[in-house]
DNA sequence: TGACTCATGTCAGGATTCTGACATAGCCTC
DNA sequence: GAGGCTATGTCAGAATCCTGACATGAGTCA
């Protein structure tokens, strides 16, 4: 490389360092939640009803980083399975509160337990503050992103 | 949250401001590169191809962390650009070397030009030291995956 | 030499996600 | 009330990526 190199490297780029830790991330994810029969987006769907019950179907196209249309057909797969129900009848506007099961909420306790694992395997080489220090990096990467 | 919480608090959890990070990177990567006409995956092997010229199809999937027969779908797409050449002939065992041509190192100058100016955005509330800290923790995430 | 293992390239099929478009309901302003 | 704006849910179609499978070439070892 003596000659001019170009504009981005990817041994030192910030970027392409987060799509290697997220790809790692995923097929880790993936590994522990096939066994359960659930995908990566699914998990983060139960994950995010749990902490906002009723919330639309919109609002956790947003949480999970997926278009409506994708958490659509995301909620159609859970709702088939029994881990989550649709009302029918809009609480306000035209929102379809979504809610879990009893058969949702179990499974996913099985779940949380072991993306846990996994992202205690993730932090296995940290030291005390460094995933409060990586977090507050990441957050700054958004609204850097986002300003 | 006065019952027992989920073993996976969403707020703190480094996994989902990984996921967070990439995704709104993915879409800040989209926009300045949509008007060059590459895809994100397609960026990424033409700057694979800069740094390590004559790679096999094999090799820059692993380097974009797709699967090789989606790169030998995107290989096709810039092949028939006239961004990249295979060459007919394997060099050793069945690899086929891939090259840049004159058009895809300078559609590769613009969009690695386009892409630092996300990076540059990404780090814009990092100070001395951040970039290398986060690479570091980053690092250390996937190290802890892996082993 | 022959069997085994591994890596590469490719074909076929399916799963997931996306873009584009439309109708509906609430909010705001005039 | 009328119009504009935004958000939600849905339908249709295309693009992207994946899993599974197969044949080929190279290296290893009995």
């Amino acid at each position: 490389m003596s000659q001019a190199g170009p504009a981005v490297d990817l041994d030192t780029s910030v970027g392409y360092r987060l799509k290697q830790a997220t790809a790692v991330l995923h097929a880790a994810m993936e590994d522990v939640l096939r066994p359960l029969g659930l995908s990566i987006t699914q998990y983060s769907t139960l994950e995010l009803l749990a902490q906002r019950p009723g919330m639309s179907s919109a609002g956790l196209a947003r949480g999970a980083f997926v278009t409506r249309q994708s958490m659509s057909l995301v909620l159609q797969g859970l709702e088939s399975g029994g881990l989550v129900v649709k009302q029918e009848r809009p609480s306000v506007g035209r929102v379809l509160p979504v809610e879990l099961t009893a058969a949702g909420r179990e499974r996913l306790a099985a779940a949380s337990a072991a993306v846990r694992s996994v992202e205690d395997r993730m932090r296995s080489g940290f030291d005390d503050g460094d995933a409060r220090r990586l977090a507050a990096l990441l957050d700054r990467c958004v609204e850097g992103l986002r300003g």
